[in-house]
DNA sequence: TGAAAATACCTCCAAATGGAACTATATTTC
DNA sequence: GAAATATAGTTCCATTTGGAGGTATTTTCA
């Protein structure tokens, strides 16, 4: 008996599934990253932000990412710590914070996609080419209706409104 | 800009798809189970379990769910003090504990099973049946293949072998 | 049978996380 | 231009989590 097996007695096919991959999928590779790099969650997060959108400050991948403030400071702290960024205040706001990946961030950056891509394409490997073409495009779909569909009130507790 | 802009810099398609609904569709679910029926997750998953296969032991949904024992340990304790569960000694073997669901935990299962299918139902408005079903098909057939490919190497800490 | 190994569960501890409140700077409003 | 408000980032604290090791019971096997 396995979790996989419990599947269809609920009545969340989808989200179940989802799940079930987060949980088999991407957490062993975290477990990974945190063990052999060395680096916590939102330190990954801050890192993909700042490769994809150099010189942010920290208020703009909370708003990306929806993290707590609280996370993305630590984050960034630690993140300088290890000069895998750098921090510089902003002449025109001393309230912000600019941000930059180094060379050696970029490099741990680019290791840790290497290693979720390759653990991607073993994942993968069950599936046809054709299959995971119309899996991608289901799953951007989805992803994409998100502003749609996370803002019902099914997602939020009563007095966070 | 949001988080899924960057998703098409990543080179994990589906993994970071997969990653991103459960960040925006199971968290915050999580979060209102937390807040409104004081449950933990491992509480939830213990009975899910519980509610799928009755009297098993804390050993079995360990083996199920594969979480760490202490972890289900914690949560088998405090279900019990919240009437959810009871647990009573194996006479066969006295190291055992069988656990099996009250009518409250039940209750408790059955509001969460509706709230999660209610939210599924809502973020699925934006797929046709046909797309639902077709995506239901493919996350089935990535999730039943995992024990193929979750043995992988790129799965593992180096030292855990 | 009795020592060693295996098993079931639990406790201890350290780390990660998020909410709430705090400090410093900037903007708005009168 | 001063007071009130907003914003960026941080610190504090309580909770959740998992690894490692501990205790009690059972099984194995010489």
């Amino acid at each position: 008996m396995k979790l996989i097996d419990i599947l269809d007695a609920t009545p969340i096919p989808i989200g179940y599934r989802v799940s079930f991959l987060t949980n088999f999928w991407r957490e062993p590779l975290l477990k990974r990253m945190e063990k052999e790099f060395g680096l916590i969650r939102p330190e990954l997060t801050v890192l993909i932000c700042l490769s994809f959108k150099p010189e942010s400050n920290a208020r703009d991948i909370c708003e990306i990412t929806e993290q707590p403030s609280n996370t993305v400071s630590r984050a960034v702290v630690s993140l300088e710590e290890k000069s895998y960024i750098t921090r510089s205040r902003d002449n025109l706001d001393a309230r912000r914070i600019k941000l930059r990946i180094t060379a050696s961030g970029q490099a741990v950056h680019d290791d840790l996609m290497k290693m979720f891509s390759q653990a991607e394409e073993v994942m993968l490997k069950h599936l046809t080419q054709k299959e995971v073409d119309r899996l991608n495009a289901l799953l951007d779909k989805l992803a994409r209706s998100a502003p749609q569909w996370s803002t019902d009130p099914v997602f939020k507790s009563p007095d966070s409104a």
